[in-house]
DNA sequence: GCACTCCTGACCTAAGCAGTCAGGAAAGTC
DNA sequence: GACTTTCCTGACTGCTTAGGTCAGGAGTGC
């Protein structure tokens, strides 16, 4: 449940890819627009080559730059490209996963939290992600309070 | 991104503890009856005590139990106490992170993804999950048919 | 031919995942 | 008081992932 370095890392340099508007932009400028150790970027970069998300050119003048316009590259594509399925449970995907007894209804809810996450993750693009211009989704759901504090409920006891 | 075993097995031991009606129930019943490795189940339990999640007797006769009433535990709480804060990135939390240049509103979207998973993990509770009656949020969200496949977009290419 | 940049595989250390093993400590029973 | 039952705890293990670094090879442009 928790979101690595490199998809953080990579949906970064997306953003960054996206705000280029002319020509490629080579890893050692990503790698200090967003401060990300320059070996591990380009690795990074390679997945998401890969993964047809962005192209690259070698040599003088070379560079990344995005596969695709940046209103048609979702931050999901991005992050599924380096961290592979989003939600997998046990490595597996939710709704093919049996429960018995008393958790028979667990898969329905595996299966609503990943696609609670993908109402975010599939909505945001890289342009919505640069231009500040976030949908209406994140905006409900960043504009509660509780939304940015780190823990709400408190009923636990440390026994 | 992804539901690691121990947060499954954990919140399938809690459900089976929310439908036992009476009295403590051993450790070794709960990992037959979901199909759990006991000595592994029993260190699970043994993190879900010292969150106040649980209680436990030894001794003939003796057994786990819920600490509170079935509805007022949420799922939330159960993950919480086995893996930790809910939608960490690179383990910190989403609002304590500062981006740079183009990935300033990435902050905003990590905040959304977390609040977008508790609004699931959160409303959920153990007697929600026993019974079947799950919230509106996760029927809402679990009738769209996409929902229910691997993959939504198949945008990318295999460059 | 040379500089530049991406491309790739090998390697590394530390941590986490998914357990197993062995023994100790409380609770109840006889 | 001995004995059984059950939880409690720490140590250990094998494997994989996270988060990188290093060294060199392969296209590209001049």
């Amino acid at each position: 449940m928790r979101v690595s370095a490199k998809a953080d890392y990579a949906v970064r340099a997306a953003a960054e890819l996206a705000a280029a508007d002319e020509g490629p932009v080579k890893g050692e400028r990503l790698a200090e627009a967003q401060e990300i150790p320059l070996q591990f970027l380009e690795h990074i970069l390679l997945e998401l080559k890969h993964h047809g998300i962005v192209r690259a050119r070698r040599g003088a003048k070379g560079g990344y730059w995005l596969a695709r316009p940046a209103d048609e590259v979702t931050i999901a594509d991005v992050v599924r490209a380096v961290e592979g399925p989003i939600a997998d449970v046990q490595s597996t995907p939710p709704e093919a996963i049996e429960y018995r007894g008393n958790s028979e209804h667990l898969r329905e809810v595996w299966v609503a939290v990943r696609a609670s996450l993908r109402s975010v993750l599939e909505e945001v693009t890289l342009a919505n992600l640069v231009s500040g211009e976030l949908p209406a989704v994140v905006e409900e759901l960043t504009s509660q309070p509780d939304a940015w504090h780190a823990s709400t409920s408190t009923k636990e006891m440390t026994s």
